[in-house]
DNA sequence: ACAAAAGTGTTGAGAGTACACCCATGC
DNA sequence: GCATGGGTGTACTCTCAACACTTTTGT
């Protein structure tokens, strides 16, 4: 879209810096209006065991001790969107380049029984063998929960979870978003079993090799991998080409 | 998804006034953290004079005297992300029933120079002759701009309204919001100019009819329309059976 | 030799695309 | 009768879905 003209970074940051301290700012100031608390929440997916799985933390704080709730955290003063849900993130997991997305806000006046909070909700992609979850803040345990066996949620976040899902669900054919769960080199059945996983369903191994070999964004490597007493499968990796 | 757990807004109000008044309430005050001004921005379109249109205002207020921008204003304390974004629009419009969806949130920590804003963009659709504008609260003139010449505008609002024009095109072959910018009758004629106009291409007649009509996503009536010194247009109607 | 997963092609159906002429009306 | 937009069908290509047997290894 060419014909929009964004400004850069650098010039909103000049403005900023410009007219903050102009003797009319104060005679405009916003921060009169109702001010809500703003959240981030992530539904952080990976792929272990045949079963897509969901982070959930255990809530210790008053009003929701022993529910289980999606993570997330308040954004703080000078940290954009999806910076907070990348700290969040971190903080909940100790990992810290994951791929990230925004879903949107969810802003029920009464989806937070303490106060107004509206939340931004963000979903992530995680390998598992790289987690070392560990409990921080207000949370408790954390723990990766099978989508088809979830507990009872806290606040909206069932609502959230299933957003989650349903977009992952449509992007997964048509975007690369899958390679995100997989480690740097990978077997063609490997890809096909983490597609059955998040799809929940079976996919014919011929049609599946054919689509994704045809679209370009595996490679061959000249290395083969052995794991029984069978035919050794060939490795491939995702083609950094394709990141569109 | 069947297999989620979705509570009813009963039971979410329910639990809400169970616990608001807890003794532990005073103890987790989460008002505490940090709260940004939350605002909605709505990219209204409309089909017109063979351009897309959208709706823009000009802003009276410091600091940006002059400069235009996507209607919008702060969300109250016991308003909905939705309602605000619709009570918005029908107070820069008078118009009521539109179709509106949410984009996502816009969070940079300097997109607003008066203090940290954070914004819920919306889309909406609508009959240009249904409109009856006017200026209100802090804004100044509102009018239609063609999204060719568009002017400048303030804040990142070209970010999002690229967002929402991306996100009007990928969604008018796969759903039937465009419905929302015809009036109750029309000809398949104008049906495709409504496309040909929002996708920014010409479409090949025959095929465009084959598939509108083979979606059954109108009706036949049996009258027709007569425009000029040619053939009568037969009129067709909105299939609500196709709602999804 | 056999168990177990890896690997490999063809066919039919449906969707999308390209393309050109007759029809009904007002003037 | 002619100018103007309304209305119609066919052929090709490409994508998707269904479907079964051979290959390579360890034991």
């Amino acid at each position: 879209m060419t014909y929009l003209n964004v400004r850069t970074p650098e010039q909103i940051r000049a403005s900023v810096e410009a007219e903050k301290r102009s003797p009319e700012a104060r005679r405009y100031d916003v921060t009169r209006y109702f001010r809500p608390s703003v959240a981030v929440d992530l539904v952080v997916f990976t792929a272990t065991k045949n079963q897509l799985q969901v982070m959930l933390v255990e809530r210790k704080d008053w009003p929701f001790k022993g529910r289980w709730a999606l993570p997330g955290g308040f954004v703080r003063e000078h940290e954009g969107l999806m910076a907070a849900a990348k700290r969040e993130l971190e903080e909940e997991t100790g990992v810290s380049d994951v791929y990230l997305e925004q879903l949107r806000a969810f802003g029920d006046p009464e989806r937070d029984p303490r106060t107004r909070v509206i939340t931004v909700a963000h979903y992530a992609l995680i390998l598992s063998e790289r987690l070392r979850m560990k409990a921080s803040g207000d949370a408790g345990q954390v723990r990766w929960w099978s989508i088809y066996e979830l507990p009872e949620l806290a606040f909206d976040h069932d609502l959230i979870l299933d957003l989650a899902l349903t977009r992952l669900r449509s992007q997964i054919m048509s975007s690369r978003v899958a390679f995100r769960l997989l480690p740097e080199k990978f077997t063609l059945t490997e890809i096909q079993k983490l597609y059955e996983i998040i799809l929940g369903k079976t996919l014919d191994k011929r049609n599946f090799r054919k689509k994704i070999l045809s679209a370009g964004v595996v490679i061959e490597t000249d290395e083969t991998i052995l794991k029984g007493r069978h035919r050794p499968a060939r490795l491939f990796r995702f083609n950094p080409e394709m990141e569109q």
